[in-house]
RNA sequence: GCCGCUGUGGUGGAAUAGGCAGACACAAGGGACUUAAAAUCCCUCGCCCUUAAAGCGUACCGGUUCAAGUCCGGUCAGCGGCACCA
């Protein structure tokens, strides 16, 4: 080692040897308690690591690394999420195809990777896109089609015409493809949908059993979107069809003023009587014409518009008639695709009404005297017959009650979230494990014939269609009913289904027979912890929890949540507070800093300057004070290792010792609950404390063998290399990671604090609190206090006694 | 509009369970060592004040408590999610 300074050079060394030795062979039979730690993995880029990278796999490796020291068998696997659209489009570009242009990626990462120093085990690297893989996202597909949770249907669908592919609603959110911002269109398109709103309910309901980020949990509760109101009924005049309509509002019934329908509702075209017909279809074919952005804008610009049918809908309480008409403020797919209008009490029923001079009719009343229209809050009823005098709770109940008695409404809980669209009309994806045949229809792949394997040679120019198409010897197969001609889905699944179930296979990633073994995955689910960016949370981290939650109901897995424990690392944005890009130029290379002061002064950097699940803007101000730290320390070990040679004393003094364990305590906390900055904090003021024993009077007290070999063992979480090194340079046995430290026994915390009962005098019987710093003088001078206090106060019994440090904090009476 | 999160020095950020607010660093200023530089070490560093003491300080207002950055109620600001969702 350097004698001056760790300068990086040490790490290609230590590389190496943990490769050559497998230090981090995961041992699956170990009867060790297992840790599964779990970071997101990420796609294969050409360009090298970028700050996020290095931001988001180096501190959860040091959680990994105490975890390992504490005695777990911790699980720590990596792998590529390797399907999906760049490679596509780079292949388009360049011609390169783009399973060459991802393995070559994925060699080139993973050398990048280890140059962080991370405990990951290779053996059991996935990679989406290997057919020994893929073969059991196909055969998850399957197993979800068989159990009603895999459909086709025609539907009208996000197509990004950038990406020439369909999007799912969580990757169109708000009208703009989430990859490439273009404004998303509709189209009617037969697609594949996973059901996951089978599970909406559930995966609501279970954000009780997950220790995730509150805001994580409101997203995805956002995005879920229960809420519950009654569905009611009614009759259309001189027809036989029945509209239903969803409401939250049921207690304002009584001002219903007209019916709406979306205008892709199947009812609109049928209550549509023959002298409306031609205004109608105009008015369909023009709404159809406008994208999400115009039909969900509320800004003015956008005006109601909307068409009568002709026909006329009876109130299901008073056989009074009301209008029904068309207009695309109704959503389609939400609800029923029906809403009972109330302009009275809801701004966009009344905006509708004035325009088109419907009725408006007061049936709540604030109590307040505000006669402004419309009055969307909750009050009390008016203008109801029976009703009236009723609050909006018991208007509920009562009208609900009677809806219900007349077979014509029920309560209803209705979600946000759609059906999970699967398809993509893309090359570079998981081929659907589905055949079409004439005569026996959809035929799903039978599974011992699985992978149904992506063919190399493909034109990939995109034509909105999947290019798959056009490789006559893909589609064209034999039905494995009927051995009968038969055409193979083209369309190949959303890479979000490949990330949806990767967490089972880690552990036994090359079974051929199953896609993971069922003791194993019982042996190391749930993840104990997964580390990934906030941006999945309404699409991968939804994914994952309803494809378990699946395979558990098939009997796969056991348990309801694969992830229970969840953190967001931040973003390291460029040093001008910008999300970092190419086009700013505001990106920092870690490389430069690596190459410069070492993987272990960068990852140590990166603990200490930032807050791990906020990040923040760049700088580099400290990575210095990071270096001089590592060089004070550096320099204490071998003012001790030369004490030591000479001979030095050896005794261990009690405030060191003190200092020792309540800074392992500290920092194994510290690093459980990601607070890496203040874990480092902790170690510099060690250090410092270590080395002002050793400046003062009784030099070389303070040196007790343990007490280096503890300070050694905490830097290696955070600076593996370096740790191993001084390890070695300690005489220690190889290696540092396999040494147990911190398993912080808890009956010496009664150096923490401890509790004296003292009797100052008779009269006093209650405890008197001291803190653990507290020294005999303190203590007298509390009981001191104690007496004088008792003395002004006439014998009252004085309560307790606060005592921090040497100053009398307070007394209570 | 609804929901969630966050507001602490010049900066990044500390403060386990309600108990010395500002740890640990960066930046800044001063000093020691040195021919000089590098390296290293020491001191100062929220506001008020010449200094000390006292006082004031965790976005703002109020409450609970012997004690509040922390708990409760309200307000404001920033960030994020949902939104013509009936």
């Amino acid at each position: 080692m350097d004698a001056i300074s760790y300068s990086g050079k040490i790490d290609e060394k230590w590389q190496k040897k943990w490769a050559d030795t497998g230090l981090y062979h995961f041992d699956i039979n170990s009867d060790k308690p297992k840790i599964y730690l779990l970071e997101m993995f990420s796609y294969p880029s050409a360009s090298k690591l970028h700050m996020g990278h290095w931001w988001n796999y180096s501190l959860p490796d040091s959680w990994g690394r105490m975890k390992r020291m504490q005695g777990y068998n911790v699980f720590h696997p990596m792998g590529f999420d390797a399907f999906g659209l760049p490679a596509e489009n780079y292949a388009i570009k360049t011609g390169i195809h783009p399973k060459d242009s991802t393995e070559e990626n994925i060699a080139t990462m993973e050398q990048q990777l280890a140059k962080i120093g991370c405990t990951y085990d290779w053996d059991h690297e996935i990679k989406t896109c290997d057919p020994k893989y893929y073969k059991w996202t196909q055969w998850l597909f399957i197993q979800l089609y068989k159990h009603g949770l895999a459909y086709k249907k025609e539907a009208l669908v996000n197509w990004c015409p950038k990406c020439n592919t369909v999007l799912a609603n969580e990757q169109a959110a708000g009208g703009e493809c989430e990859r490439c911002h273009s404004t998303v269109e509709q189209r009617n398109m037969s697609q594949w949908f996973f059901k996951i709103t089978d599970y909406a309910e559930e995966l609501l309901r279970d954000h009780d059993k997950l220790d995730w980020p509150e805001r994580t949990k409101s997203i995805q509760k956002n995005w879920i979107g229960r809420s519950t109101g009654t569905e009611v009924s009614f009759k259309v005049d001189g027809s036989d069809e029945v509209i239903s309509v969803f409401t939250t509002r049921v207690d304002t019934l009584m001002g219903l003023s007209y019916i709406v329908l979306a205008p892709e509702s199947p009812l609109a075209r049928k209550l549509t009587k023959p002298e409306q017909s031609e205004a109608v279809e105009k008015y369909i074919s023009e709404a159809m014409k406008k994208n999400e952005i115009e039909r969900s804008s509320t800004s003015a610009e956008y005006e109601k518009t909307g068409v009568f049918t002709g026909s006329w809908a009876i109130h299901p309480l008073t056989g009074d008639k009301v209008q029904v008409w068309i207009s695309d403020y109704v959503i389609a797919s939400y609800g029923t695709g029906a809403v009972m209008a109330v302009p009275a009490h809801d701004e966009r029923d009344f905006e509708f009404a004035t325009k088109f001079g419907l009725p408006i009719n007061r049936v709540i009343t604030g109590g307040d005297g505000t006669e402004e229209l419309p009055y969307c809050e909750k009050g009390v009823l008016i203008n109801s017959g029976k009703y009236d005098g009723l609050d909006f709770a018991a208007a509920k109940k009562a009208m609900t009650a009677d809806l219900a008695a007349m077979n014509m409404g029920s309560e209803k809980v209705t979600y946000r979230l759609r059906d999970w669209s699967v398809s993509r009309q893309r090359y570079w994806g998981c081929p659907i494990p589905v055949i079409y045949c004439d005569k026996c229809g959809v035929v799903p792949v039978p599974e011992d014939q699985l992978p149904v394997e992506l063919p190399y040679d493909v034109e990939f120019m995109p034509t909105g269609e999947s290019p798959l198409k056009s490789c006559e010897s893909y589609v064209n197969t034999t039905c494995p009913c009927c051995g009968g001609k038969a055409k193979r889905e083209t369309d190949t699944l959303d890479t979000f289904v490949c990330s949806s179930w990767y967490q089972l296979r880690y552990p036994e990633n090359n079974r051929d027979d199953v896609p993971f073994g069922e003791d194993t995955v019982n042996k190391f689910m749930p993840v104990d912890k997964y580390v990934g960016g906030i941006e999945h949370a309404a699409m991968h981290l939804l994914y994952c929890r309803f494809i378990y939650k699946a395979l558990r109901d098939m009997g796969y897995v056991k348990g309801d949540e694969p992830y229970p424990s969840l953190v967001h690392q931040g973003v390291i944005f460029g040093p001008d507070g910008f999300r970092m890009s190419k086009s700013r130029g505001n990106t920092v290379a870690p490389d430069e800093y690596v190459s410069k002061y070492g993987s272990d002064v960068f990852r140590t950097y990166l603990a200490f300057g930032f807050e791990y699940s906020s990040g923040g803007a760049w700088k580099d101000s400290g990575i210095e004070g990071i270096s001089s730290f590592f060089r004070r320390f550096t320099r204490m070990v071998e003012s001790y290792l030369e004490t030591a040679s000479n001979g030095g004393e050896m005794v261990v003094n009690a405030e060191a010792d003190r200092v020792r364990h309540q800074t392992i305590k500290a920092v194994t906390n510290d690093v459980e609950i990601f607070h890496f900055n203040t874990a480092i904090a902790r170690l510099m003021e060690f250090c410092t404390a270590i080395i002002k024993y050793q400046s003062g009077a009784d030099r070389n007290a303070a040196f007790e063998r343990t007490l280096v070999e503890d300070f050694v063992k905490m830097i290696g979480i955070f600076a593996p290399h370096y740790g191993e090194e001084l390890w070695e340079k300690l005489g220690n046995e190889y290696s540092l990671f396999n040494q147990s430290w911190c398993v912080y026994d808890e009956s010496k915390t009664v150096l923490d604090e401890f509790e004296l009962a003292v009797q100052v005098c008779g009269k006093i019987k209650d405890k008197l609190t001291v803190s653990a710093s507290a020294s005999e003088d303190e203590i007298k001078e509390a009981a001191l206090a104690l007496e004088k206090v008792q003395a002004a106060i006439g014998g009252k019994p004085v309560k307790k006694v606060i005592v921090i440090k040497k100053r009398l904090v307070n007394i209570v009476v």
